[in-house]
DNA sequence: GGACCACTTGAAGAGCCATTCATGTGTTCA
DNA sequence: TGAACACATGAATGGCTCTTCAAGTGGTCC
């Protein structure tokens, strides 16, 4: 993807958020948008997990824990799978892992302060 | 505490959650959460805009749509500058255009099942 | 079989959040 | 000055969501 001027990019954000689905992108967005969520796919990323370890390393009931699973695995960002009497729960795919670096690297970022090119005025659309 | 190295990644992304903080992080991913948010930086982000020209654009309620900018102006997300009667409202930075465009690339790629290499241990699924 | 473990599921309650309605502030123009 | 415009703000409402408590299911080992 390329940074910078892109100015003769013929879909914009606008479009394709509405092609996918703004509520969906909003739902999936929604599973990185509360700490005990962002805990367990951060100890997730590190490697598969059973889930009452999991809900020990994010220091969570395990119930509680269970039903953001849930959550997680409906929308196809964790998978679980039974191993004994435990299930080992992992991330789906990188892609996950991406988008969550992705986040982190950016809120890091913001909260510093950090700006570079503002995006202000640079390219004049209408 | 490292300062600001990237090349070498010691540090997990549990501890860098911790780190800047899971609660903001979360606030932070809030912003775009929801439907009507995800519109307004989608617009934003072909260009500054006024506010009544914004609620227009995403189809929403005047009152509502000023609610959701205080919010992500609070977020430091977005900015407003008065001109004239009206205030003029754009992206803080290319680091929200990015993130973004992280979002919609990720989940538009995870709704359509795609999957490349699989992030830990090699699971078949439910 | 029965005790036990790992995990899920359901219901209930508290808290939060987005929208709406009504009103308030600031600005331009006649 | 007053009317009209652009936007913000406050309170109230309805809906959603995270957590907790209390069972329930599936698996293992004796």
């Amino acid at each position: 993807m390329g940074h910078g001027a892109d100015a003769k990019n013929t879909t914009t954000a606008r479009e394709r958020l509405e092609t996918v689905g703004a509520a969906d992108v909003a739902a999936t967005l929604q599973a990185l948008a509360t700490p005990s969520r962002l805990r367990i796919l951060a100890r997730l990323q590190e490697g598969p997990c059973a889930a009452t370890e999991l809900a020990d390393a994010v220091g969570m009931e395990q119930s509680a824990c269970s039903h953001q699973l849930r959550l997680l695995r409906n929308l196809g960002l964790v998978t679980g799978e039974r191993r004994g009497r435990s299930i080992i729960y992992a991330l789906y795919d990188n892609h996950v892992a991406e988008l969550l670096e992705q986040a982190l690297y950016h809120v890091e970022h913001l909260r510093v302060g950090l700006r570079d090119t503002p995006a202000s005025a640079p390219t004049a659309v209408t």
